[in-house]
DNA sequence: GTAGGGTTAG
């Protein structure tokens, strides 16, 4: 049992418990069309049975916000609610943004007495731990007097979703301790947990307990053809494919992601094009476009999209946004985004790196900055501020890359990482500015964020261009230290002795470079020489 | 009450 039996709900500000009842209204009128015939007086006060059904099924039509509405509506007009009532209420929350609309549910559960069961309590562990608290979800399963084979999932479930893969792997373990019947949930966990790990040879194992198990196989095909294709194994992957019943759309979409993730565009497009177009299958085909600046292609599917009605979905738009941008057409990449309705950070992301990959980083400076005056709810992330940072480096914007570390840090709580140091350490090298570099370098390393491999890459291509020798040397040691067998290294190094002549040490570099037996990969161009 | 497919950086 919890230590403290109100604490979820006495955590609460009265003020935002307050907020968060009257933020949601009972709406009149009912989305799930099974139930268009209800009135909206009757329904709180017929039988606890049947308001229950009702609440589960705006549940499962994934009307979550009138799930809730009628939860608030129950609570508001009885006392009776029990733990069918608030199973659903959980499932709602989950899918509502506002953590503590699952806190307060869980405090009112505990209120009434009805959180003790085992599906009470799974459902629990799920809304904490989408909502980002793992801890909560690990202490209510932990506290769980009666774990089945769902609570167990539901475990090894929270932890993949925090990318925890070895705690899942534990979990497992511990699992077959206590001899809990594995489910088909479970080996779809473990799958991922696999892909997450790169543990090829036990991913192996857990296919094996499929072909055993044999239950629910397009499921648990599809889990297997993203596990191959995240291994690179694309030949398992199609195995697997061309082994099971490939109605489904799902584990189309899955051979259509691992064939682009795996390069293999003829056969992405060959299932893509064999299929009714669907919203999933169209972005990962875009993704494909976007890696190839395939202008041509990319058109198409945008006018696929448009004359299936796909243009709302945010993901879409943003790969499409990406392909455009990545053509070099970064007037249709604005227009885009400027018809996104729900932008989301990657939205806005894929936007400033657009400017910056077009040479405008003074364009991209000032998108970044006004994600932070619209006052929406879509802050940067990490991959946010390295865009910015990038962008406004390769446009030799020195300060306004300082700008955007500072507005980050002070605005959004969201400090600068050893790969953001980097990209500004090699703006300010680029604009011969190494002492200010050396001076981020020694803010970086006060502020206890350990230089890593792009930061002492950053410092050594600084110091080649601005002949600071020592230190150089000093960063090209750290960097072979650090990363002994990527070719790249060594070449970087090689170019520092150039750069000051010193041709032995050169020669020294290359020699060990060729002992490892290590090559570097040709660069090359994805533009298209010959455009339809 | 728990699983499967899509987007952004260097």
């Amino acid at each position: 049992m919890f230590p403290c039996i109100s604490r979820p709900l006495a955590r609460l500000p009265a003020k935002t418990i307050l907020r968060i009842l009257k933020a949601s209204s009972f709406r009149a009128i009912p989305t799930c069309k099974l139930h268009t015939h209800h009135s909206f007086d009757e329904i709180p006060h017929r039988d606890l049975r049947s308001v229950n059904s009702l609440l589960a099924s705006r549940v499962r039509c994934g009307d979550a916000a009138g799930a809730w509405d009628l939860f608030l509506c129950l609570h508001r007009s009885r006392t009776d609610l029990d733990a069918y009532t608030f199973t659903p209420a959980l499932s709602a929350c989950s899918a509502l943004p506002h953590p503590q609309r699952g806190r307060l549910v869980h405090g009112l559960m505990i209120k009434m007495g009805v959180d003790s069961g085992t599906i009470s309590r799974t459902a629990l562990m799920d809304v904490y731990s989408k909502y980002g608290r793992l801890n909560e979800s690990v202490k209510v399963f932990g506290e769980m007097e009666f774990k089945d084979v769902v609570s167990w999932n539901a475990l090894l479930s929270s932890f993949l979703r925090h990318g925890l893969a070895n705690c899942a792997l534990d979990v497992f373990e511990d699992m077959r301790k206590e001899n809990v019947e594995i489910s088909e949930f479970t080996l779809c966990s473990m799958l991922k947990a696999c892909a997450l790990l790169e543990a090829c040879s036990q991913g192996k194992q857990v296919h094996g307990m499929v072909v055993v198990i044999g239950r629910d196989l397009v499921v648990l095909s599809t889990a297997l053809i993203d596990f191959y294709s995240s291994m690179g194994h694309i030949e398992e992957a199609l195995k697997v494919y061309n082994c099971v019943d490939r109605s489904e759309n799902v584990m189309r979409n899955a051979m259509i992601s691992g064939c682009v993730r795996n390069l293999k565009y003829k056969e992405a497009f060959s299932i893509m094009s064999s299929m009714k177009p669907n919203v999933i299958a169209l972005t990962s085909a875009l993704a494909a476009c976007s890696e190839n600046s395939d202008l041509w292609i990319g058109k198409q599917i945008h006018c696929v999209a448009i004359r299936f009605g796909f243009t709302s979905d945010t993901q879409l738009c943003n790969v499409l946004l990406d392909t455009y941008a990545k053509c070099g057409k970064v007037g249709h990449a604005k227009t885009l985004f400027d018809s996104i309705l729900g932008k989301d950070v990657v939205s806005w992301t894929t936007m400033i790196d657009a400017h910056g990959i077009n040479g405008n980083g003074l364009e991209a400076f000032m998108l970044f900055n006004k994600m932070g005056e619209l006052r929406s709810e879509v802050t940067p992330n990490h991959v946010t501020l390295l865009a910015v940072l990038s962008a406004c480096g390769h446009s030799g914007l020195v300060d306004q890359g300082r700008a955007s570390i500072n507005l980050a840090r002070d605005k959004y709580g969201l400090n600068a990482g050893p790969e953001h140091y980097a990209c500004f350490m090699d703006s300010l090298g680029r604009a011969g500015r190494i002492e200010d570099a050396w001076c981020v370098f020694h803010e970086m390393v006060e502020g206890k964020c350990r230089p890593n491999t792009a930061v002492w890459a950053a410092l050594l291509n600084a110091c080649s261009l601005n002949r600071d020798f020592s230190r150089g040397e000093r960063a090209a040691k750290q960097l072979l230290e650090l990363e002994p067998d990527k070719a790249g290294n060594y070449v970087l190094v090689s170019n520092f002795y150039a750069a000051f002549g010193m041709w032995d040490s050169l020669v020294a570099v290359r020699n060990e470079m060729k002992k490892k037996g290590l090559v570097k990969e040709s660069g090359s161009s994805w533009v298209t020489a010959n455009p339809p």
